[in-house]
DNA sequence: TTGTAAGCGTTATCAT
DNA sequence: ATGATAACGCTTACAA
């Protein structure tokens, strides 16, 4: 193969400038129509593909951002992932990723490539902002994942009415012992649900017994331990709702290995609808996170925001329950 | 905060040359012990961060690879993702990640990227070869999914012996009616993993039962359909090996909705050993693939392809049995 | 509407 | 061991 095509490349083979080439492939309407078309062809004929380094180093853009998530390895975010891509590249933007693994070091290393001009801007999914992200509040927009306090835009789902629509199931079913696993203390999505949680049952008026709330972490062992615990309890509860569905595995397996009939003897409602929800057995119920939408809407923040003036704010989007098969109405109803 | 520091700040502030500079901070090795370190000290002061593109405009390197899978939203990946990101960095390289979802025009956009200099090398995890590899063979490495007839270097693992492991188990346990969920036809790991099937059960001299062959999509559904129709047979198998994990999970579904124990009634093994695998219940018997260390190992071999001039080869990783709880000796023993 | 020329921040070549 | 200078490919004032 020869070596690549450049702009002055084809000006020489028209007679043309490079100047004139350039504003012609890059459709700033400045060009002709007789010359516009002729390098246009020409371009394609000597399969003429742009610089990209040459480019940004010129126009100080990257046209590239950054998704920053907490674990690569959770599939709950590559959903969202690919509503980004679908914006980025819409609009002609590559998008990059990143995984922290919950490390401020790497997380800062980020935003080191933000500041780099390796990218033109960032969408975090880590729960958590940078130490250094304070110059770059335009760049940047938090989705998935909510952060108390702070002044970057947000993308996503109201928490508090998540939970409600879980809640609600159970109680219309007609539970009245409804359990909670939450996630870990202090964290803006894990707080406001199990806030979310407590309001529900107020709002029902259902009493809240303390040994039905247990905490976990989000990952498949915890809700095993917490659901163990819960089954342990002189008066079980009839029902248990899971902050996450990968937690609400842990209490579906813990529950049949004790010989429990789902949804019979328990129900249990989780909260993301992962992927798998619907494979395990009985398929799970839970409550639906928007997550392509979620991720198109971080992208398009994010452009208005590099583009524009478009201040910092924040933008919720709907939920809705997933009625599947661990729910039903409680064995003795009182 | 101030403008970004260059290579002519930090000269000029130490009344030295860029060049210096520029050679002291790319540890040439080139520059004497005094002004070394004042460099690089002086830099750190002013918090000096290379321009990328300026820096890839000239050496003609990105630094960055590509890594380019068929579907995203498919937690397998991920793990090879991270042995791939840990080699990268370690080699201060950045990682991209591109999905196609089987469109070909999108294999062929990511193939540009690396012709465009977005990346200098790709891995390539989409089970077939974009059109215009070509050039770039010593680009590529292919990962994970097996491309039959090509000359680019491949890692993964031995299919023929992963199917060996889990047929072995079920033999060992005395199942002799053996089923098999296969992926799709035509696709070298699919092909790859159903001959082995074949072969392992001629190796221990079991008939192979026509009606016991099935084939699916590697989704969940297929495997459900699929294992309704083995349970429908006259005869039906003691044991399904599905030809991976998600498939194996629509198996274990299908059996629990017809009511039957599991393991007792029906023992079940999966290929892949996927994160959740552990977290159905019960937990899924099955066979690992080292992911993490075919995502190193891919990334090992593009770095060498790069710098120096290694041929393409094949590496094949071992896998080994997860033994959980979906398999027991089959329960009328003949 | 098109051309000329400068410059983006680096690194590589050639001197010294 | 260090400095001067050019060059990577592109875009953009400014000029014509």
């Amino acid at each position: 193969m020869a070596a690549k095509t450049r702009i002055k490349d084809i000006a020489e083979a028209l007679d043309l400038s490079p100047a004139t080439v350039s504003r012609a492939l890059t459709s700033s309407g400045l060009v002709a129509e007789p010359t516009l078309s002729t390098i246009r062809n020409k371009a394609k004929e000597m399969n003429y593909r742009p610089n990209v380094q040459a480019r940004s180093l010129r126009t100080r853009r990257s046209m590239s951002v950054l998704v920053v998530v907490r674990d690569i390895g959770n599939p709950f975010y590559l959903e969202v992932f690919k509503g980004v891509e679908a914006v980025a590249k819409a609009n002609n933007y590559t998008v990059l990723m990143g995984n922290t693994e919950n490390d401020p070091d790497r997380e800062n290393e980020y935003i080191e490539m933000l500041h780099d001009g390796h990218a033109d801007g960032m969408i975090l999914m880590t729960g958590r902002v940078p130490e250094s992200w304070e110059n770059s509040a335009q760049k940047i927009v938090v989705a998935l994942e909510m952060i108390n306090e702070t002044a970057l835009s947000q993308v996503l789902i109201d928490n508090a009415v998540a939970v409600d629509h879980a809640i609600n199931h159970l109680v219309e079913l007609g539970h009245k012992k409804i359990a909670h696993i939450r996630g870990p203390h202090g964290e803006g999505m894990s707080d406001r649900r199990s806030e979310g949680f407590v309001k529900a049952l107020k709002r029902n008026k259902i009493e809240l017994c303390s040994e039905y709330m247990r905490s976990g972490d989000y990952h498949f062992d915890s809700g095993v331990t917490a659901t163990e615990g819960l089954l342990d309890l002189p008066v079980p509860p009839t029902a248990i709702f899971a902050s996450n569905d990968e937690m609400a595995f842990g209490a579906l397996s813990a529950a049949q290995s004790r010989g429990l009939k789902i949804p019979t003897d328990l129900s249990i409602v989780g909260l993301d609808d992962i992927y798998l929800s619907r494979a395990v057995f009985p398929a799970l119920t839970t409550v639906s996170q928007p997550r392509n939408a979620i991720g198109r809407r971080a992208m398009e923040v994010l452009l208005s925001q590099l583009d524009g003036e478009e201040k910092p704010t924040d933008h919720l989007l709907p939920t809705k329950l997933v009625e599947r098969s661990t729910t039903c109405p409680p064995k003795n109803k009182l």
